[in-house]
RNA sequence: GGGCGAAUAGCUCAGUUGGUUAGAGCACCUGCCUUACACGCAGGGGGUCGGGGGUUCGAGUCCCUCUUCGCCCACCA
């Protein structure tokens, strides 16, 4: 069978997908994991679910072809491996993208109304969602679609209920009035992590606040926000601060609101910040609100939810009538403007300082009091924290899990209430009747009247927080709350979860928390945080910037085995992947170059190797190998034994007395899952051997009919199956096409769930280093004739002269003369003694000659000079390497490996040294 | 402010507990369309391993310090 000469991606690739999709390759069954009384160990990993409105980039394509590599290699190695897709509902960004669509109709939610926005979000997802996943099956995610979830369906929506039902029991769920962050646009709270910081040059406002009865004494404060001073109740000074101490207690005015405050004593105020005074306004600074509390001082309110300036509550007689309903900003120009013309503005200095965005939208912070449901972390974080130290739990690269750490041990609690409309309604009613605790209801089930007095009950009006749904995701996507859930018995704990290190706290070590919490172990094993991908100013790619790179742009150009394998190879663990997004060309350059070697290897080996049956390698008489044969297949094993070292265990395996039973092992702990690593590795035994060595090697072998034809083939075959299977889980589809045509092939059989090769278990080696004989022998020639230009398609004459104290040699190229010469264009003739003049030498180990006559072919003189620089050359590292093994510190505490190594270093250098000699007084006479 | 990490070839990065003459891909140079592959083959140039100091027989690798860059956290009024 000949095959085209081109590989056609782009028609292959569709096909061998819809294939392995027929056969049902991808589908995992609870029935065959041996936690349920299968055969197979489970491998699950559940993919972080995209934002059901996401198309695809460069950073999913990047995530889920990790996760596809290391699904892919589980599967191979025989576990019964599931891959869990799905989708997020992805409150504030959803809602955010319909509450446009519906502006550019000129409205706004609150036109409306809940009801119908909501339904609208709903049909939006209906028909634009979930495009992603049809996406990530162009590069050739092999995940069950069967069990593809989304964070609001019915049953993971009855996750989330049970979820927040159990922690309100347990006492973890409860409600706060607190000052939050909170965005006046999307007109939501949000969460710590969700409130980013961005650096920024402000302006700090030296403020003077008028002391009463001390006679134009006054206290500067000292703000970047002056326009809070319309909600401060008090000023603080630091208990120690000698400058202030007698004022405590006194009262200072507040001005252009004109009413007195009280000056008091906080140990929040930093003697060294500003003035060391600091004015207290608790309801729009979370530090000032918990200072208000120890000191119970009022909380007016004076910027609204829109963050619009005026008197909210508490606040009469606060906001004067030219500030009220100014935005806060315009209210900050106009303030410091009537500060300054009533003199109480002393100075103002430009500041550095992070001021907290809203994440999605860009919008300045506001914090805000209200109330709001909060989960207590401390509890949860425990285990969290237990399982890293432990090594139930391993983050790679290791530096992620100092950062973890340190989260944990510093946790805060979780607002989970966002006053968004696309969400999870808070499961929780209110009777307007009842007195507390009784007013509050906290239901698994919808409520409709109180139980107490009978009256029409109201929900809740907020929605949860998105991660409050994704942070049950390994667990509610196999079937949680139900307990005797089959999937969940068999699949849970997962196994390893891929991410970026961005919502390591988001996401993956509350996660952990939930895994603790309702299943009482972790929910994975190993965490890989990737890199990210960037542009080649190093700029995250980004929609906004442009710089992007689109997936699906490289795999209709090269294929997504071309994207995959840049991707993979180039990456190393935790690195960012650098792309030049105007050179899309060059950045895939790797990556389909090397699908095409794959494909051209595949045509000759088919082309050459025929379609009739082939033995078995395993059947074949040692005897009947060649010294390539050995050769390859010790390289074989080699290049299995690095990949699997790469890769490293698929689970841990020590037994611990810990709720997850087994811990990694130090050793195992951080080593494995080197994707690059594993990709060399393979690619090296391919390309650098098999294609380079192996396979020129034999040409001759494959046109002479015969029982070495027999043998040859046999050999050739094996080693390229075993290479397409190490290679199979980075270049899904062309390994998948070559596979499927080797000889012997079924149909119905396929690549992707085919073994893992493994090495031999008994290998001799005595061929292969014949082999590496030759090849050191091939290479010297080549040397010799690039150094003197001799041209590609003219043959040399080679002599070899093997040493005197090394009898295989003159063995070996006696029988692989052949070989060697068809590897370097030579004709070989195997000499004694006898003196060569006007040749070029080289040594090879043993002190082997290989000698090439020159005559007539180069420039003796210009040759002579380039060897007595070599001499020269050669010189000085004799005497550097002596004077070491001259010191006898050196060989008496070096171990003896390393000196007898380079005793032997230094012996070859001066056998190379003589053969210098006697070539330059050979070639030039002297 | 606290913590972590990085600095190795023009670029992106490997370099396992200190121990052969520091590697790969891409880029570059030379020669080749040698019937599997020019998306290729053969050969080559290029690194005082960020600066300085120290430990050691021996340092890219360990310690100190400086410089530059990056990341995480934080009550930067």
């Amino acid at each position: 069978m000949s095959l085209p000469d081109r590989y056609d991606f782009s028609t292959t690739e569709p096909e061998i997908y819809r294939a392995w999709i027929e056969a049902g390759v991808f589908e995992a069954r609870a029935g065959r994991s041996e936690r349920v009384g299968g055969e197979r160990e489970p491998y699950t990993i559940v993919m972080p679910p995209p934002n059901v409105t996401a198309v695809l980039h460069v950073g999913h394509g990047l995530n889920n072809t990790v996760q596809d590599v290391i699904i892919r290699w589980a599967r191979m190695a025989g576990t019964e491996a599931l891959w869990v897709p799905g989708t997020d509902h992805a409150g504030i960004a959803t809602q955010n993208v319909v509450e446009k669509l519906i502006a550019g109709e000129g409205m706004t939610r609150f036109d409306l109304g809940r009801d119908a926005f909501v339904r609208r979000t709903e049909s939006f997802v209906t028909e634009t969602g979930g495009v992603i996943l049809q996406q990530l099956r162009a590069i050739g995610a092999s995940a069950d679609w069967r069990r593809t979830a989304y964070t609001l369906s019915p049953e993971l929506s009855r996750a989330v209920r049970e979820a927040f039902v159990r922690l309100y029991e347990r006492g973890l769920v409860y409600r706060g009035h607190r000052v939050i962050h909170w965005c006046p646009r999307c007109l939501t709270s949000l969460s710590d992590e969700e409130a980013e910081f961005q650096e920024e040059t402000g302006a700090l406002y030296h403020i003077a606040y008028p002391v009463e009865g001390q006679g134009g004494r006054s206290l500067v404060v000292a703000t970047t926000r002056p326009e809070t001073m319309l909600g401060d109740v008090a000023v603080a000074v630091n208990p120690d601060d000698e400058r202030y101490r007698d004022l405590v207690g006194k009262s200072v005015r507040l001005p252009v609101v004109n009413r007195d405050i009280p000056v008091i004593a906080d140990s929040y105020a930093d003697p060294a910040f500003g003035t060391g005074v600091v004015k207290i306004t608790p309801a729009h600074d979370a530090n000032d609100f918990e200072v208000g509390r120890r000191h119970s001082l009022a909380m007016p309110v004076i910027i609204d939810e829109h963050g619009v300036v005026r008197e909210v509550i508490d606040a009469e007689g606060r906001v004067p009538k030219e500030l009220t309903g100014l935005d806060r900003f315009a209210a900050r120009e106009k303030i410091v403007e009537m500060l300054r013309a009533s003199g109480a503005l002393q100075k103002v200095e430009t500041h550095r300082h992070s001021v907290r965005h809203c994440y999605r939208c860009d919008t300045v912070v506001e914090p805000r009091l209200s109330d709001q449901w909060f989960v207590k972390m401390e509890p949860l974080a425990r285990p969290a924290l237990q399982a890293v130290r432990d090594g139930g739990i391993r983050i790679l690269p290791e530096r992620w899990e100092a950062v973890y750490v340190n989260w944990l041990t510093n946790i805060r609690d979780w607002n989970i209430s966002r006053q968004l409309w696309w969400g999870h309604r808070v499961p929780v009613w209110y009777c307007d009747e009842c007195d507390p605790p009784q007013n509050i209801i906290v239901s698994r089930d919808d409520v409709d009247v109180c139980p107490h007095c009978g009256c029409p009950a109201r929900q809740d009006e907020d929605v949860l927080d998105t991660w409050f749904s994704s942070w049950l995701w390994p667990i509610s996507t196999l079937g949680w709350p139900d307990e005797k859930s089959p999937e969940l018995a068999a699949f849970y704990p997962t196994d390893t979860l891929v991410t970026a290190p961005e919502i390591l706290f988001f996401w993956v070590a509350r996660m952990i928390m939930a895994g603790y919490e309702f299943m009482g172990r972790a929910p994975f094993h190993s965490v890989y945080l990737h890199g990210t991908a960037r542009d080649t100013q190093h700029r995250k790619m980004s929609k906004s910037l442009g710089n992007g790179i689109d997936p699906l742009d490289v795999i209709a150009l090269y294929g997504a085995d071309a994207l995959r394998w840049t991707l993979i190879a180039g990456m190393g663990m935790g690195t960012d992947v650098i792309l030049d997004p105007n050179d899309i060309d060059k950045s895939f350059a790797t990556g389909r170059n090397f699908a095409t070697k794959l494909w051209n290897i595949g045509r000759f080996l088919l082309d050459r190797v025929g379609s009739e049956a082939i033995r078995s390698v395993a059947s074949i008489d040692a005897s009947s190998l060649t010294a390539a044969d050995e050769w390859i297949l010790s390289r074989l094993d080699e290049a299995i034994t690095d990949c699997d070292r790469a890769l490293g265990p698929l689970q841990p395996t020590q037994p611990h007395d810990s709720p997850d039973g087994r811990v990694w092992r130090d050793n195992e702990r951080y080593a494995g899952l080197r994707l690059n690593e594993y990709a060399e590795a393979a690619r090296r035994f391919v390309w650098n051997e098999l294609a380079d060595w192996y396979l020129e090697s034999l040409k001759a072998r494959l046109d002479t009919p015969g029982d070495d034809r027999e043998v040859a083939r046999a050999v050739l075959v094996h080693a390229f199956d075993s290479a397409l299977r190490l290679l199979h889980p980075i270049v899904p589809f062309v390994t998948e096409s070559l596979w499927q045509r080797l000889p012997g092939r079924g149909t119905g059989e396929f690549l992707a769930r085919a073994a893992w090769p493994s090495r031999r278990s008994d290998s001799t080696s005595r061929g292969a280093a014949d082999f590496e004989l030759v090849r050191e022998a091939v290479l010297a020639v080549r040397q010799i004739r690039a150094d003197n230009n001799v041209p590609p398609g003219k043959a040399v004459d080679v002599h070899i002269r093997p040493a005197a104290s090394d009898a295989t040699a003159r063995g070996v190229f006696e029988r692989e003369g052949g070989t060697l010469g068809r590897l370097a264009r030579a004709t070989v003739s195997v000499v004694n003694g006898a003196a060569v003049t006007a040749a070029a030498h080289a040594v090879i180990t043993g002190g082997t000659e290989i000698i090439v006559p020159l005559a007539g072919l180069i420039d003796v003189e210009a040759e002579c000079a380039k060897l007595r620089t070599e001499a020269a050359e050669l010189e000085k590292q004799i005497t550097s390497r002596r004077g070491r093994l001259e010191n006898p510190k050196y060989v008496e505490r070096a171990p003896a490996q390393v000196v007898a190594n380079d005793r032997a270093i230094l012996e070859e250098m001066v056998q190379k040294r003589e053969q210098l000699v006697e070539k330059v007084r050979a070639l030039c006479g002297g």
